[in-house]
RNA sequence: GCCGAUAUAGCUCAGUUGGCCAGAGCAGCUGAUUUGUAAUCAGCCGGUCGGCGGUUCGAAUCCGUCUAUCGGCUCCA
């Protein structure tokens, strides 16, 4: 008390609040020559050990990080015991920058926004799309291969769609206000989620047993309305395409199909060379659980379900309890970029809710109506985020078969073009992506550039190939890597292509 | 949405306390050069100084507002 009192009189109402916050009534100080602080601790013995200090940004935070309390100003500083170290970390800052996936986008020429078209909503440029659709079909013919049918959906349903699947009522009023038509009352959204047509869809006729699991895919467009401020980049838009598939299956399937899902995803991270990933699986606040839906014997047997399969594939999880969705469990992949920051990649959520929404049925073995689990997941989670994930995590460099620019060739001079484009069209037939640099500038600028573009080799060209019909091949980042005639190097592209979808 | 900062040519950035026609490098175009493994030279083109409004004899510069971006907070079906 003597201590609240303390704070009281010194009018610093904020250490009064902690002080009445404290449960366990143990309340701890330390002490900095004439200065005392409220503080669970350690601090260091003395300020002799901070040897290097630099005031890093200032913001706004919410006290006890709750929205509705007050913004105080929170000042973000580090420190090290020595000068260099402080230096070293600043220069790794700045390395980090360089990955940027903003930066890299606009270098390459993959994406770019308009305040004209509006707040977080990318647009795709030539090389980015083209990247985008490799991506795509590479998903797709993974998907195909774990049984998975293709569906489209519009970009739009009527308002009631979203009143039945319980999105409206939850974020109805904090997303993009339906659209109106000349009819009277005739409302539509732009659809949020891809689910409720996915679900339309399985109700297009009578299901039985025996047709499930029944996998619906779609490279999905979906709108969202996310906080001006939280807008970043590629990785948080406002519209975006999640390669989005659900699973309808019976209730004892769904640990095979959770399995399944997560065999999907390794593989893909597996070929993208995405090793340093986490795993989340994302359960119900212990004590609350007013705010989920659905029984709790279904809950249990969903947990119990992604918890068994993540042991089953060896998976090292952390389990957040408090984080699942409000219609179910999830199991999320999550990665980091260029500076530290977590994103959440790849999910996959058991859901109960919506079938029991939109009353989706299948007739079981004994003629009896019963009620599907649905299963949503998404390996990328969106192509927006991953794409950026990707750049920053190969600083541009993607593999082979990704980059949509392979080879490019580089006359020594124009005296060569002719024989340059021979090669490219010759390469090109071979499915080998091909460009030359015919511009008139010396063989030096032309690899300075090209390696610039990240193009993962390059051909010079002159007359000792000409005569020699021998190509010097260099490597992006490496230099030269030794000599192969045309067909060898188409074999020696498309054998590295193969490798790489192994 | 909130706190703080920023917005100058396609890109990266200069532009002193308000003061002649707003500058550079790169990119682009034209010409010269005909080039051998990370930047050849010269000339030219290019800007409603983010938009709107205000203060002033005078605004890229000061003020207001809107839009967008950046760093956080909060949020993320």
């Amino acid at each position: 008390m003597f201590i609240k009192g303390n704070y009281s009189e010194k009018g610093d109402e904020y250490k009064v609040d902690l002080i009445e916050g404290l449960k366990d009534g143990t309340i701890t100080f330390y002490e900095q020559g004439n200065f005392t602080d409220l503080c669970r601790g350690p601090h260091l013995p003395n300020t002799g050990y901070i040897k290097a200090v630099k005031i890093m940004s200032i913001a706004g935070a919410y006290w006890k990080g709750d929205e509705k309390n007050k913004q105080l100003t929170r000042i973000y500083g580090i420190s090290f015991p020595k000068k260099k170290l402080l230096d070293e970390y600043l220069a790794m800052l700045e390395e980090a920058k360089k990955r940027d996936h903003r930066k890299i986008g606009k270098e390459l020429e993959l994406f770019t926004f308009s305040s004209r078209v509006g707040q977080g909503l990318p647009l795709w440029l030539p090389k980015g799309a083209m990247l985008r659709e490799r991506l795509e079909n590479f998903l797709k013919s993974v998907q195909k291969k774990y049984g998975y049918e293709p569906v489209i959906t519009p970009h739009i349903g009527q308002k009631e769609l979203y009143v039945t699947s319980g999105h409206y009522a939850k974020y109805g009023k904090d997303s993009f206000q339906p659209i109106h038509t000349p009819a009277e009352g005739e409302e539509f959204l732009l659809k949020p989620m891809n689910c409720p047509h996915h679900c339309e869809i399985y109700k297009s006729k009578p299901r039985s047993y025996k047709d499930l699991p029944v996998r619906y895919a779609e490279f999905g467009t979906v709108y969202r309305y996310e906080q001006s401020g939280e807008l970043h980049g590629l990785t948080r838009v406002r519209g975006f395409t999640q390669d989005d598939a659900h699973i309808f299956c019976r209730p004892d399937q769904l640990k095979e199909e959770f399995i399944k899902v997560i065999d999907i995803v390794l593989y893909i991270f597996k070929t993208l060379d995405f090793e340093n990933f986490t795993t989340q699986i994302s359960l119900r606040d212990k004590e609350d659980r007013s705010k989920y839906i659905g029984s709790d014997e279904n809950w249990k047997k969903a947990e119990t379900a992604i918890v068994e399969a993540c042991k089953e594939k060896g998976l090292k999880t952390v389990i957040e309890y408090g984080e699942a969705a409000f219609y179910g469990p999830k199991l999320d992949f999550m990665v980091k970029d260029a500076l530290g920051r977590s994103w959440q990649l790849g999910t996959i959520q058991v859901d109960y809710n919506l079938p029991e929404r939109f009353e989706l049925e299948y007739t079981g073995s004994d003629d009896k109506k019963h009620r599907p689990v649905m299963i949503h997941r998404a390996p990328f989670g969106s192509m927006e985020r991953f794409v950026a994930v990707l750049i920053e995590h190969t600083a541009g460099k993607f593999p082979l078969w990704l980059t949509s620019e392979q080879v490019a060739i580089l006359p020594v001079s124009e005296k060569f073009n002719d024989f340059a484009h021979n090669i490219k069209t010759k390469l090109n037939n071979s499915d080998v992506r091909t460009i030359v640099d015919d511009r008139n500038e010396k063989v030096g600028k032309k690899i300075r550039d090209n390696e610039m573009k990240r193009i993962p080799y390059m051909i010079i060209v002159g007359e000792k190939e000409l005569e020699s019909g021998m190509l010097s091949i260099r490597k992006q980042g490496e230099g030269e890597i030794g000599k192969m005639t045309i067909e060898n190097f188409a074999k020696f592209i498309s054998q590295r292509v193969a490798e790489e979808l192994k």
